[in-house]
DNA sequence: GTCTGTGAAAACATTCACAGCG
DNA sequence: CGCTGTGAATGTTTTCACAGAC
């Protein structure tokens, strides 16, 4: 049904990005029992371009089947292996104040198979404490526990004027992927992989469209402009 | 020292989407009372080249002073006023249950004018109920009370099987920008936008890059591959 | 000399369109 | 006949490189 490409080169990292939308549409329809989808029907349900998908899966192989379309289950099970979601990923949190506790009791991440298994902060009053029954302890323990625990993701839930101090703390003990909720752009060698997450930078790009929603509707309704 | 372009034409979304970035750089700036920043600088400190800066604000005008750079509080009221942040926006959130709660309660959006001024659910349990100040309302009341309040946002805070319908329902409202936090991709029509917030979907991009950590750090040491 | 603003060039990403398979 | 996989064409974004302002 598939074969591996021979070299893998050079994937763009949108197509690796788009993988886990893929992911997740096709965990639904294999919720709903769903055998086989093509691509224009995830294209429909994703408002991707068939031609899009198709594109993107084949970077990797060739998955589907001529006149049916991609095998559910099978699909799935590709992706996962492709980025590497065939076991589990262990995670760091830094910053247990009220951000900090809410991602560390997030049962989404457990659910995908990310395990938070060491939680860190520097404030003396919380260093001992338990939570969701893992220790708090000081980032000066970093570089012994985060290889102890086998942590390869980082996870900064520090304020803005901590996080690119903990950034580079996380990346001297050997982290290479942080998931960065701190309001603030920072920075790391390109060997480490940084995603933000911050709803405030979300709504301030929306916010140029709803100032200029006069001119999109008029857009859509006579798109010959 | 500016000069407005005579008719902004048609604005890439990905400079839309870094103009924000570039507000948090300049707010750290201002804060630390620098007067003056250069398209180099402030790319060194975002990782972004200058030239991608400088071609990024010329969209919108002429703000900088050749030989000198941008002065920081011009160009950042500036960004304001394009984004449209020179004002206070209004936003409902729809589903208060963990996440929801940890949405309403964040000081992050009031910090930047975003005003969470209305809380909607099904639970007949928690409709009625306070929190923060604000009641909780049923979602059939949304028709109501979105427009009386001035409700242009509107927060999914929702679980997946819900979203679509949520999603639906505020748009029938009026509103026509909406911030996804479920874990699933949902569908509006062009007018509206949609900007996702889901960090397992950001984590599981970067165990792509993980798993081929090798081969990233031959790149590295050898970019000559 | 320094740094902006911007056409032109290069790199990158998406869409088209169709041969070929099931 | 329906749908994939993919080169070729098109569209978009980034980078280059330099004239001109301070």
């Amino acid at each position: 049904m598939s074969r591996p490409k021979a070299a893998v080169g050079h994937i763009p990292d949108v197509v690796i990005r788009r993988l886990p939308i893929y992911m997740r549409a096709l965990e639904q329809l294999a919720a709903q029992g769903a055998p086989v989808i093509s691509s224009l029907d995830l294209g429909r349900q994703l408002a991707i371009t068939p031609a899009q998908i198709r594109k993107d899966l084949s970077f990797f192989g060739e998955f589907g089947k001529q006149g049916a379309g991609y095998d559910v289950t099978y699909l799935l099970h590709e992706i996962r292996k492709i980025l590497g979601l065939d076991h589990e990923w262990r995670m760091a949190i830094v910053g247990v104040g009220r951000l900090g506790r809410a991602i560390a009791s997030y049962p989404g991440f457990t659910a995908q198979g990310f395990r938070v298994v060491a939680l860190f902060d520097d404030d003396p009053a919380k260093i001992g404490d338990t939570l969701d029954g893992l220790t708090i302890h000081a980032t000066s323990d970093m570089p012994q526990i985060i290889p102890a625990e086998g942590v390869t993701i980082g996870i900064v839930a520090v304020p803005a004027s901590q996080a690119q101090r903990v950034v580079d703390l996380l990346v001297s003990c050997g982290v290479t992927a942080l998931l960065n909720y701190a309001p603030i752009s920072v920075t790391a060698p390109p060997t480490v992989r940084i995603r933000d997450v911050d709803p405030v930078v979300a709504l301030q790009s929306m916010t140029y469209y709803l100032k200029h929603y006069d001119r999109l509707l008029a857009l859509a309704a006579n798109p010959s402009d």
